[in-house]
DNA sequence: ACCCTAGATGACAACGTTGTCTATTGTCAA
DNA sequence: TTGACAATAGACAACGTTGTCATCTAGGGT
């Protein structure tokens, strides 16, 4: 800039007006400053712009699990299209279920003074944000913080997934498997208390042996679903019940063939779940992306109210595999 | 940082070098200022350090076209992993082939000074990178720059696609159909030539009517597939090449139950792929993504030779869709 | 001729860091 | 005792902006 400045004749301060569009400047001025700055090739360092403003960098950061799940790839576009709508850039990372690193990325990013954070956490503590000072700028998605008190956008795990499994039973399924994520993930949880809900309003007991957890990868959910299937005639269950889109994928690949005569509902809709007929719970990350966008924004634009917490609802698609009778 | 100094009772300069673990600061004033550091919640303010330092933002910026694609996620995903691994965040925007949200996006993340960029480009003139002195330290992937060079990683488009469909070919089609993307997009045409260049070598010509060329969307592969099955029998294609993921879904979607008598090769691969026994040419997202952040680590430390321009190879998986006889 | 005002412009400090250079110690060898 | 040197610490400027205030000019009203 104070090369622009030199060569146009003019101060500093008037060829920052002129880039920020101030009044104040002669028409004849605004041109020779613009012409030279376009030779050139002045690009305005917002980096120190937003140090001298001192409030707003214009950035969101996101903490998210995996960029390449597609259901955490869908909020990351939803948020990013948010902050696009405000004029800010998004800086993600993916912290992989791995608590360490969410935390130092939370750090990289504060660091780095984003005007907000939108996490989906990992860690078993979330102290280290209110600690920070910067909880009341920090959005939770999908899974709340822990420990700590934030703004929080979830899915109504437990009522899908009791509407999903509730519909197996109509269907006269006395046997439904569970299979599921980690149970210290909260959205397994609470996917897992519905599944136990519907049983009890339907007045039947868990079967112990038909619930399963695995690790998180749809290989051990397809471990899973074959060992629910290897079970004597008797024992097999009739229907399953899949704890989010990674589980899904794992038991329809281990049910292979035998996908026409057992039934399941998925929670979390995916991509091809239409053309293979399955059954879902769907759930909405674009909406979830969206609304913890919103709620960040209201905080950077001064909201300073208690904690909120946003529920989306999750509906039944259904598409056939879930109504097959027992 | 001046508040710690003051705090402390040490100079400004103190403060810095401790919090950057520098030498030369004996041992119990490091105590002291790590401890009044920790009690005032201190964190660096990382714009002005690279402010100061004028040399590294630590930041990389990827212009991608949609986070919600599968392929572009993974992409982000691998990008975002070799950033970490340089101690650099990343800076996501979907440009959603709108060169206009193209321009933009490269312009604000020029002035948030990233070390480099990663562009899947959209629009159809990338002079203006070029312009801006930046096309050095820009990485162009899955398709190359239009009128200007810079690095760039690309898939071989065509010889993946040849291989595809002279596999087709070789399980006796002769009616094979091609239902692609615009043909503005590089990736379109190089597949497009890629189906000609295997019917030419197979002694076959193209059959103007079977090659059908969409705006994109699964929904108009969904319509062209639909079309290409109403023709009457003799002039119906037998097998069908698809030019990537939509075009694959659609065209899944309109097949519906002539899915076991119409052959089916896709570009690219996708999650249910296996599921649902489809035959594809693999592309490699995490591959170009990883290599694409490498080329852009290389001229940030300092790599100053001509453009450069890897290819990664598509290959050929057979899982049963393709191997349908004619 | 005088003052006043509005418009245009500039000088300067500040944002929060760090690089460079200098000052102050204390230690050790000659 | 002196000088040399290392270890530690601080002063100051600078990175590229912008907010605040001051200055200057021209024009208008009296």
């Amino acid at each position: 800039m104070i090369d622009v400045a030199r060569d146009a004749g003019v101060s500093l301060k008037t060829v920052s007006r002129v880039i920020n569009g101030e009044a104040g400047v002669s028409p004849s001025t605004v041109e020779k400053v613009l012409e030279v700055a376009a030779s050139l090739r002045y690009e305005r360092n917002d980096l120190a712009a937003s140090l001298r403003q001192g409030t707003r960098s214009h950035t969101l950061g996101l903490v998210i699990e995996d960029l390449a799940n597609p259901f955490y790839s869908a909020i990351a576009q939803a948020v990013e299209e948010s902050a696009r709508a405000r004029d800010s850039l998004l800086i993600t990372g993916s912290a992989r279920e791995d608590p360490s690193r969410e935390r130092e990325l939370v750090g990289a990013l504060l660091r780095r003074r984003v005007d907000a954070l939108l996490i989906v956490p990992a860690g078993p503590d979330h102290r280290y944000v209110a600690a920070s000072g910067f909880e009341s700028r920090a959005v939770f998605l999908d899974r709340p913080p822990a420990k700590t008190r934030a703004d929080t956008v979830l899915t109504d795990n437990e009522a899908g997934s009791r509407r999903a499994v509730a519909h197996l039973l109509g269907h006269g399924h006395t046997r439904v498997a569970f299979v599921g994520d980690d149970l210290r993930l909260y959205t397994a949880r609470g996917r897992l208390a519905g599944y136990r809900r519907a049983h009890a309003a339907g007045g039947l007991t868990v079967i112990p042996e038909l619930v399963s957890v695995g690790n998180g990868t749809a290989e051990s959910a397809q471990r899973a679903a074959t060992a629910l299937m290897s079970l004597p005639r008797a024992r097999r269950p009739t229907a399953i019940f899949t704890g989010n889109n990674r589980c899904t994928v794992g038991t329809l690949r281990a049910l292979g063939r035998a996908r026409d005569r057992i039934a399941l509902v998925g929670f979390d809709d995916f991509e091809l779940a239409e053309l293979l007929a399955v059954t879902v719970v769907r759930t909405d990350p674009d909406r979830i992306g969206r609304l913890g966008a919103q709620l960040a924004f209201e905080r950077i634009d001064g909201e300073d109210g208690k904690p909120r917490r946003v529920v989306v609802t999750a509906s039944l698609v259904q598409r056939g595999s879930g109504e097959i009778p027992a």
